[in-house]
This record gives structure tokens, sequence and C-alpha cells, in this order.
DNA sequence: AACAATACCAAGCAAGCGCTTGGTTTGTAA
DNA sequence: TTACAAACCAAGCGCTTGCTTGGTATTGTT
């Protein structure tokens, strides 16, 4: 199942919006504007002027910005971990898989998800607490993928460090790509990027 | 030279401000406020309160809000800088060089400034066009230390991935520490961490 | 065609924001 | 004691913020 496929049933279960929704196009450019400019530095009125409404007309779509915050959060962990999931299901090896996982999480930081990545990592402290936990539900269930990953690579021997610290070095490392890595213009692919950080493991 | 006395020549250079004086003080609660709230909603009545004065009396010591941001960045980069010169001062080989380099990190990201240097990474965009460029100023010299270091590895065979990305993927890895890693509760600790670090990178 | 639901606009309110102002207290040194 | 600057207070200004309100188009259904 590829990633176009994944997406349309996401839609199609209400778990995301599809991006010529109204709905959609205001998370998009949410997103976008969250990431350039901070949630709280990002106004209702620089929302709607976004999508071409008036800043009032904002909440007939949600009650609050912060709901808006949140809506960007959890669609976009629940695409990712969809995507992630095919990804890994394709691999045999756990090494294999890691790869998998790696190259799959640098796609959702630095490609279409991107800004709505970033807002993910940037902005949780502007959620209310009950938004905030079940933000970290979600994410509870993406880092499981992950740690049964690197467990195994630990029982194999292959991985020398604590799989929980790896892969939170790992999250901060490719997270962080957000804020330099061009895939445009500069040499490295994304396939290159991965091979960076597989042999920065020591598992080239 | 230890810590201590860094710290004190610094503050007779007047390059960062003795923590008992009046702007150190209200430097230190603004790290903290700033770290917990964000910039943004952090309020100048809520930097008074933190040290007991009123709103306006703010700007009898800054012109402005920001300036205050800029302040808590510039002085921490400055401290962390000359203090991480000192460690590595004390290696001899590189591999010696990166662990000093990794631990001083590490210490500076969860130590005394970890606050500061929290907000030194998340809260960047608050910052005027003109006081941005200042920072990174600092910080590309801070960064010249990691990259000397890193490219002589390289260049010994120890290091198999390119300087640049690695330097950028301990960056995110090491910052994204501040989220996660309690030294008090728990048991690793910061030599643990960093012996982690360096497992991780297949140079144990 | 009739109706209801949906999507939107125009206007503005109440609250909170950064910052200013004019004047008072406190510290320091001759 | 006097002189003066640094540190601070009390009050509030002007503006922006998130959000509300009452009403009007637009769309879809029967």
């Amino acid at each position: 199942m590829n990633q176009e496929k994944i997406l349309q049933s996401l839609i199609a279960d209400n778990l995301v919006s599809a991006s010529d929704s109204a709905r959609g196009r205001l998370l998009r450019e949410a997103a976008r504007l969250f990431r350039e400019k901070g949630y709280e530095r990002t106004t209702v009125r620089d929302l709607a002027a976004a999508v071409g409404i008036q800043s009032g007309s904002l909440f007939h779509h949600f009650r609050t910005k912060e709901e808006i915050l949140k809506a960007v959060m959890v669609e976009t962990i629940r695409l990712n971990t969809a995507v992630m999931q095919a990804a890994m299901g394709e691999a045999k090896s756990n090494r294999e898989k890691l790869r998998a996982l790696i190259s799959a999480e640098l796609e959702s930081i630095n490609g279409q998800t991107g800004e709505a990545m970033a807002v993910l990592v940037y902005e949780w402290r502007s959620l209310s607490e009950a938004s905030r936990t079940e933000v970290l539900e979600l994410r509870d269930r993406y880092e499981a993928l992950w740690l049964d990953v690197l467990t195994g690579l630990e029982g194999e021997g292959a991985l020398k460090a604590d799989p929980f610290v790896v892969r939170r070095m790992l999250t901060g490392a490719l997270s962080w790509t957000v804020t330099w890595y061009r895939p445009d213009r500069g040499g490295l692919t994304r396939d290159g990027l991965t091979d960076q950080v597989v042999a920065m493991l020591g598992m080239g």
C-alpha cells in the first residue's frame, strides 16, 4: 500500500482532512504559519487571511485557536504513524526496518508534512493540558514502533547503546534536520542522508 | 582553569552578568519563564513579578522585552563557549576531545545554564533580524570548536560519516536531551549518558 | 420551489499586551 | 549634609488579541 492509498483510507475514516477541503486547506496554512512565526505570533486574522475569509468565520470551523493547533498535530501523527507502519512492513530484517524508519521519519520531517511536524515538535507548550495528553497518547503508539526495532537490534548485538536512549537521540537528531537540511539545493538526497545516519550509528 | 574561575573572568570583563546582581537575577528568572511558558506567553508583568518589581521598572534595565531575550542568549553562548574551550584544552587526542565536547554540551544543556540553553534552541524565532544575526555570529565560533575535532577524527578514519552532518545530528540529539533527561531521578549520570552517546557513534 | 443547514461577513467587545510617563525612594560619594 | 544618579512605583495609554454576535449569502435536499 503506497502513501497515497494510505492517505485516502485515513480520509475515508475521517481521521485526517482532505487537503482540498476547507478544513484541510486551513490546517495546511495553519501549519505553515505556525512553523514560520510560531503559534503565539500567528493571529486568527493571519490564519483567516491565509485562506481568504474573515477572522470571525474561523470559529465556524473550530471553536478555539488552540483547537486548530491540536488538529494540526493530531492529524499529522495519525498520517505518519500509518505511513511508517507501511514502510516497515516491507522490510525483513531489523536492520532494514531501522533504515525504513529513519528514512520515513526524515521524509515526514522534510517532506509534505514537514511544516506540521515542526509544529508538533516546537509548539506543544501552547497546548492545554487536556490536548497535550491526547497528543501524547498518539505519540506513544508511534514511538512503540521504533522501540520494537531498536530492542530487536540490541538483542542481536548490532546496537551497543540502550534502545531508549538511542531512540531519544535519534528523535532529536532527525527532527533537528528541519533546521538545516534542504533536499532541493545541495547534493544530499534523502537516501544519502539516511545513509549518513546509518553510518553514524556504525551500522553502515 | 575551572568553571568558577572562567565565570569570574567573564563577569570581570562584563561579558556575562553576576547572578547576584539585579540584571543577573532578572536574566535567570527570564530564562526560567521563557523555557517554561515560551517567550511570547511570558509577559513583562510575569518577569517583573518574578524579581519582585513593577512591570514598568523592567524598562529601566532593558529597553525592550526582546532585549531581555537576546541578553539571555548572548550571555549563555559566551559562557558555554569559554567553558567548552577550557574542557577541550585538557584533552590530548581527538577522541578525548570529542568526549569532552559531548560531556560539556550535555552539562550546559542539563546543568545550571540548561534553561537558558533551551531558550536558545527554541526561541530564536522571537528575535528580531538584527539580534538574530548577532547571536548567530557567536554561535558560529562555538560550532567551529566542534568541526575542528570532527574533521580531525574523519581524517584519522575514526569517523565514517560527514563531519558537518554528524555535528548537526549531535546538535539535535544533545539539545533534545533537555526534554527527557533527568539526572536527579533515574540511574543515568552525565558520564553514563556521555558513554551512551560515544557508544552510539561506534567509538566506545 | 421551499426549506434547512452550512458557510461566511461586518462590526466590535472585553481583556491583555508592551511600553511610557511623572514622580518618589534608595544608594553613594564628596 | 548635600547632590545626584540609579532604581523603582503607580497609573494608564494605545494597540492587538481571541472570540462573539446578528445577520446574509450559498449549497444541498426533497
